[in-house]
DNA sequence: ATTAAAATATGACATTTGTCATACTTAAAC
DNA sequence: GTTTAAGTATGACAAATGTCATATTTTAAT
């Protein structure tokens, strides 16, 4: 079992306001596992009791809607927590999790956090402004989904996931998502979504190689996003 | 100056879990103040620096929007609290705050909340558990936003106010909101709006009275907004 | 390597929604 | 009470988007 005190990853969430010793009873308390590929880490409804810190990977937190379609709510990469909201709440989850590439995450059980929540005043506060950075990012998504058109959402969605995920080598976007999990991200018909990137392509603002996306013309998409 | 001790909203807001003495000693660094219909609490980029508690009457929280329209993200009424994830995410807040009607405020300065969260476990989970309920309901309406269309989403909005702010004796919605925040807040255009109204109005399962809405047929509703 | 299945792409068309123009109604100001 | 402005209502049309059918390409399985 690898210690928390060593993992790179705890720098960037609200674990960082762990002393040495909080982290050696962590490392003690955490299971660690790996999550391939299109596996689910929890699912709408479960009771998950802990939260998962992920370690390597990203994952799409969906739910699916009346009309029987997934909608992406957010993307969650390496160094952020899962389940918080539900832990706190102490509600069962009310997003599925379902792992976008190969995983490595830690679970921590509900009691050993809550542990620190009396303990560790820091750390409270840092999960605190967590949610609600999670917060703010859904109020902003939430005008972007009513407000803005389909085409503006994806120009939209296209710039954000390569700032948010960065390019391969080759300058295509490093997450690669479906048609289908980028247009459940916008919240459009797949077909739609695919007309439009074609348009997109066609007009050279992206090449499109099979599945992969490249970004050519980051200007001009930030200008038809508004 | 009124007292907290005898307040009666603070037990429905995360302040239940203070004790006699926390609450005489905030009822001393609160101000109060009466804020009429239409009047800005508090505006997009403000900095707060603190909490508002409302005591009585309703608000908007709306974003605008780049095409000018504004976008209503939530309404709060009595007992919640106003500018909570802004005073923790230490940052100007997001969201502007408007009076639907005439409504009773009180102002907490961030400094005496933050005393309040380090001495008392309780309520710091109590609000914590707030923004997680919010964060809650914005991933189920950004859903809805998403995956519905606009007469499913009106339906489902008539739903909403009559359940969370009831009706007046004679049947109609308590909350009045104009045609145009109707359509702000189900993120559509004020005409849309006010078609889909009239559609309802016709096929009777609602009825036009002014500005004045009542349900005349709930079950209908339920099974548009699926 | 071949085949089957899944994903991507595109056309045709219907439906939904937005926009602009304009009429009507209500509320507010003088 | 009249006038004015704001809000509500409706028609006509354009634009955006969804749906269904089908072709093509890619990926996975045998």
């Amino acid at each position: 079992m690898s210690k928390c005190e060593q993992c790179i990853v705890r720098e960037f969430s609200s674990l960082k306001a762990l002393s040495k010793d909080e982290l050696l009873k962590l490392a003690d308390c955490k299971t660690s596992q790996t999550i391939k590929k299109g596996e689910i880490i929890f699912e709408e409804g479960d009771n998950v009791n802990g939260i998962f810190c992920v370690k390597d990977g990203v994952c799409k937190m969906t739910k699916l809607s009346a009309n029987g379609k997934d909608q992406i709510v957010k993307l969650v990469k390496k160094g952020e927590l899962l389940g918080q909201r539900s832990m706190i709440s102490d509600e069962p989850v009310n997003l599925t999790a379902v792992a976008l590439e190969d995983m490595q995450v830690c679970f921590i059980p509900k009691s050993d956090v809550m542990n620190l929540f009396t303990e560790n005043n820091k750390f409270s506060l840092n999960i605190m402004r967590s949610v609600c950075g999670d917060l703010k990012e859904a109020d902003d998504h939430m005008v972007s989904l009513a407000q803005k058109n389909v085409k503006e959402r994806l120009a939209e969605t296209l710039l954000y996931l390569e700032e948010h995920f960065g390019t391969h080598p080759d300058g295509s976007l490093h997450i690669q998502l479906s048609r289908e999990e980028l247009a459940g991200m916008i919240g459009t018909a797949t077909e739609s979504c695919i007309r439009l990137l074609s348009e997109f392509n066609k007009a050279g603002y992206v090449e499109l190689t099979g599945k992969k996306i490249t970004i050519l013309d980051k200007a001009k998409l930030m200008r038809i996003s508004e």
